[in-house]
DNA sequence: AAGCTACGCAACCGCTGTGAC
DNA sequence: CGTCACAGCGGTTGCGTAGCT
């Protein structure tokens, strides 16, 4: 079907960027906005791919972005994102204006795993070493228990999460373990699993979460899948964090269709997370 | 001063979900 | 309804540089 491909990799640079390069990009977008990225490099006269101009302006040249060191509070934030979400660092980002996805990533890949290795806290599972060690070899139920040994966020830290939203305090629990067969664990029923995690997040809420929840009423807490998209399988990570009927959800209402209503993540294997 | 190593960051690669055709 | 391109994401790589010997 008729659409060109989306670039010729043969007449396009690699490596590093320019300033002159730099300036060409910066100068269309500011005169033609963000998008259509295909198009931009030739428009722009520039002799790279869309999907790297896109790589450059997000994450090196948007106006918006805050340049400098992270601070502890960062770096907390980010660990406690981290072990909700695990490496979605793309969500993780959506809660730190002004830091790319990309940069977080960085980060945590350079800093923030020695830290928690100081601390003596497995990075991918957020438990001590020698308790995310011994429960690298476990049985099965402790593996879908959601503490897998490989790099991993399980469901179950999302139980009893409490978000503290500085207007007004909303707090989300999970379903009931038994109602998610993914998470499996219940988190916080059986004990501290997490006993360094603390998941009393101080997230904004005023800044949106990436996706929203249905606008039609949210299916038992049960029920974590979405009720649109059977043939997916899918569910709305803000819904299976906890956010309810639109709260500090801003994500896309239902199409006229009924088909895309807000992005969705896939239910989560066995041992899987988020 | 030169060589080596480790680290940090920017950029690339490959994959996936979504919508257009 | 199937195919394809686009946009976006996470993992990985490569290069520049700081620190050490």
């Amino acid at each position: 079907m008729g659409r060109s491909p989306c670039c010729e990799k043969a007449h396009t640079n690699k490596g590093a960027w320019t300033k002159e390069e730099d300036q060409r990009l910066i100068g269309y977008i500011k005169a033609h906005g963000e998008g259509c990225w295909r198009s931009l490099p030739k428009a722009a006269g520039l002799l790279r791919c869309g999907k790297s101009c896109r790589l450059r302006w997000m994450n090196y040249l948007r106006p918006d972005l805050k340049r400098g060191n992270f601070t502890d509070q960062d770096d907390e934030l980010i660990i406690k994102l981290h072990a909700l979400l695990g490496n979605k660092w793309s969500l993780i980002a959506g809660q730190l204006p002004g830091r790319t996805d990309n940069e977080i990533k960085n980060y945590w890949n350079t800093h923030i795993k020695r830290k928690l290795l100081n601390r003596g806290m497995d990075p991918h599972t957020h438990r001590p070493i020698s308790a995310a060690a011994a429960a690298s070899g476990l049985t099965a139920a402790s593996a879908s228990s959601g503490f897998p040994s490989s790099p991993a966020a399980p469901t179950s830290r999302l139980a009893n999460v409490v978000y503290a939203a500085p207007s007004s305090t909303v707090s989300f629990a999970r379903p009931s373990p038994s109602d998610d067969t993914h998470s499996s664990s219940g988190g916080s029923s059986d004990g501290p699993r997490c006993p360094d995690l603390n998941l009393d997040l101080d997230l904004d809420l005023s800044m949106s979460l990436p996706c929203s929840p249905p606008k039609t009423t949210p299916p038992p807490a049960s029920t974590l899948t979405s009720p649109h998209h059977h043939h997916q399988q899918s569910i709305c990570l803000c819904y299976h964090l906890g956010v309810r009927n639109g709260e500090a959800c801003t994500c896309k209402a239902v199409s006229p269709a009924g088909q895309r209503v807000f992005r969705f993540l896939r239910p989560m294997e066995e041992g899987q997370y988020i």
